[in-house]
DNA sequence: TATTGTTATACTCTATAACTATA
DNA sequence: TATAGTTATAGAGTATAACAATA
């Protein structure tokens, strides 16, 4: 019976903190450079991407739920980098799209973000950033898959 | 000049998106099995392994700021987990220790914690597991190191 | 004056539920 | 009735500042 746990080195912990230092990091950035939060950061990524989008389809991109959205978008909105789209297929929906200013904005971001990434993989392997990018992506699906534990 | 940027490759998000998953998961059945905040079993695991500590010590250990720490021992006093001791050494300062059922319910919570782990790793091979374990630790170094990105 | 513990405050993230308007 | 969007509320994590007691 292996009745030893030395918090540093559980797993759980281990991704939270690192997850956290990183994510402390990125969000102070992207507050003093460009005055977004990495929720709205989100969403210019990923319709800059993917073109206008659904808030529920941004939902599911983002892994965020709606309520997260929703104030994100109004941020966005209210700055003038995203604007509505009615949707002719369904009136209860719309679609939300980047302005050009969005656009704009999205492309200074870009290179910023990617130097970002770098320089916190600086010093990693290609082989290792893939390994590291197939863990984390396997570790998430386990445990979205839910009842592993009860 | 690379201006693609896909938000499920940026590993910023990979991190936050994988750690989220795990510590919800985490967090519910911490709660479920033991009416626990993971601020709390953190405080729990150090001070079993570690014995009486103050909670500055703590802050260290657990890697949570002061507000945290007191929070989370707080409830465990409260609950009788937890017992303050003082220090002869300092008088502005205390110890927190475990108390018996303190103890007791540490020894519940490890196999449970450790066969969580475990499922969460499982099909990975050790060697996997070490590798993401020194790329968790360095990406944290890194982001610590703090002024990468400004 | 500096430090330890403590309390207060605030903002973000996360989660849930309820409401509206369309379908 | 079901769904998309919206609004409200609350708990937990995170951060900052201020205060009291002690060094």
């Amino acid at each position: 019976m292996g009745t030893e746990l030395r918090l540093q080195d559980y797993l759980p912990h281990r991704l939270s903190v690192a997850s956290n230092a990183v994510s402390r990091l990125i969000a102070r950035s992207y507050e003093l450079r460009f005055g977004l939060k990495i929720a709205q950061w989100r969403l210019i990524a990923v319709l800059a991407d993917e073109g206008p989008l659904t808030p529920q389809a941004l939902c599911a991109r983002t892994i965020m739920d709606k309520v997260r959205v929703m104030r994100a978008a109004q941020g966005l909105l209210d700055r003038g980098l995203l604007s509505r789209q009615p949707n002719p297929e369904d009136g209860r929906s719309h679609r939300l799209a980047l302005t050009r200013s969005g656009t704009r904005l999205h492309r200074d971001i870009v290179p910023w973000a990617l130097a970002c990434e770098a320089r916190l993989l600086q010093g990693l392997t290609r082989a290792d950033i893939l390994r590291l990018d197939t863990l984390l992506r396997r570790l998430q699906k386990r445990a979205a898959g839910a009842d592993i534990v009860k």
